[in-house]
DNA sequence: GCCAACGTTGGC
DNA sequence: GCCAACGTTGGC
């Protein structure tokens, strides 16, 4: 089993959204970034654990984690002229995007802020924390995955 | 709102 | 294939 982290901007899709969503499941539509888009396409599995990451929010963090419950099919959204991520060049025949569905595990009762992430000796190497990392669709370690549930009960979340 | 870092586009 | 220009991301 792969972890992994997928981030979301909350005033867009928030971790409550996916709480109310119905069997607090959603598709993670609107990837446009052929590396993320080939970790959902080519990796991610059924069972596969994520947390889910509010970014450009205040203070930006690890709200939750959920879980693949369906592998990657084709993103519609992106043949929707009216879509926000609409690409012309994505078609039924040739999708060029692509998205899986996961289901909500655990929501946080407060974000991790990015802030203390930083301060945790185990995630000195992760992904997320590089500097000028901007992927939206990336792989965790399972140690990073650990230190940051184990973050979370110890702050009671 | 600012701006650094990054990814994509397109002329050559 | 190079690279400048541009658009986007995302912390602050």
């Amino acid at each position: 089993m792969k972890h992994w982290l997928m981030k979301t901007e909350p005033d867009c899709f928030s971790v409550s959204d996916l709480a109310n969503s119905p069997n607090q499941t959603t598709f993670w539509d609107g990837v446009r970034n052929y590396q993320a888009r080939n970790f959902m396409r080519d990796e991610m599995k059924i069972g596969d654990l994520v947390l889910v990451y509010h970014s450009n929010a205040s203070p930006p963090g690890v709200a939750g984690v959920a879980k693949v419950v369906a592998e990657s099919y084709p993103d519609h959204t992106a043949w929707d002229k009216n879509d926000k991520h609409y690409d012309a060049k994505s078609t039924p025949d040739s999708p060029r995007w692509f998205m899986v569905d996961i289901q909500l595990e655990r929501q946080f009762a407060d974000v991790i802020p990015l802030g203390e992430l930083r301060e945790i000796k185990s995630l000195e190497e992760m992904e997320l924390l590089r500097k000028g990392s901007r992927l939206s669709v990336q792989p965790v370690q399972k140690k990073e995955f650990t230190a940051i549930l184990k973050e979370a009960d110890r702050r009671g979340l």
